[in-house]
DNA sequence: TGAATTCATTTAACATGTTAAGTATACTGC
DNA sequence: GCAGTATACTTAACATGTTAAATGAATTCA
């Protein structure tokens, strides 16, 4: 790291490449990406992480569903609601525990899963083939030790 | 990576180490560093760029702070509402175009920045000595080259 | 067993993200 | 010089992020 990223007059790294703008500029392209194919399915990026956390781990609490799909327990709940409005998510009670809510798709909560699948798929696989299959395995390595380190 | 990052039944790779979600943790991660210092100075994290892309850049345009600090117009109309209603930013009027409000730091904008960025500067030495100088660079490198990509 | 504590979830309050529409000023070409 | 268009914000409406507090159900343990 010669100069480019260098300390500022502030003693701070020139912060419009700090790590978190990086991180936050990286997100923001790859979800550029898949927000207007979302929108036209009419879910947003948070509800269509809810489906997928539910399409592939049914019947989960929501704070198991809330880790899963990296949402806080206030946007979940939220979030919940508008899924349940739809008649996309269906809330089950817990017998040995009343506090907890299961969660589950509906059919019609599975079929638009199944048809956004693979919409999100063929993007996924532009983005791979764009940046290549080796830097972003390499990428993904990297962000996961970060993530896990500090 | 063999197979801990395969894909699923429904064609995805497993969702909670999507690409977007890496970087959403790693972000999360990062942020969750600076969040609680920049609470103790009675700042968001949004208002912290600002007062950075200020510091940085004095008397620029809404737009061009607008880039600068990677906010959307809209919420960056309301974090200066804040920031001026605080006394920490003051907006001038430019004469040659009475669409654009130049934006300036006070000096209790000036004092504040002064204040944070030392802690800024350590909490981000912290990050880089825990996870590496090294792998910190191929990080940056391969987020810039991703958002330059995609 | 019952008061104290923990846990799962929700509500509240405020701030920002996102998209679309609105407003006022500047520019452009005829 | 004026209609048409583009630019620089701002407002509006809805969704989520973030923190703290509230609610209600389970658990602990004196």
């Amino acid at each position: 790291m010669p100069d480019a990223a260098e300390k500022d007059a502030g003693g701070l790294r020139g912060f419009e490449h700090s790590l978190p703008m990086e991180l936050l500029k990286a997100r923001e392209a790859a979800m550029a990406c898949f927000r207007p194919m979302l929108r036209d399915h009419g879910l947003t990026e948070q509800q269509w992480r809810v489906i997928r956390a539910l399409a592939d781990y049914d019947r989960i609490d929501a704070s198991e569903l809330a880790r899963r799909s990296f949402l806080l327990a206030p946007s979940l709940t939220r979030i919940l609601q508008h899924l349940e409005a739809g008649k996309l998510v269906k809330r089950l009670s817990d017998v040995n525990d009343q506090r907890r809510s299961v969660l589950t798709l509906t059919a019609k909560g599975r079929k638009l899963f199944s048809e956004v699948a693979p919409d999100s798929a063929a993007l996924y696989e532009d983005i791979e083939s764009r940046f290549g299959t080796e830097r972003l395995a390499l990428l993904y390595e990297l962000l996961e030790e970060f993530h896990q380190t500090i």
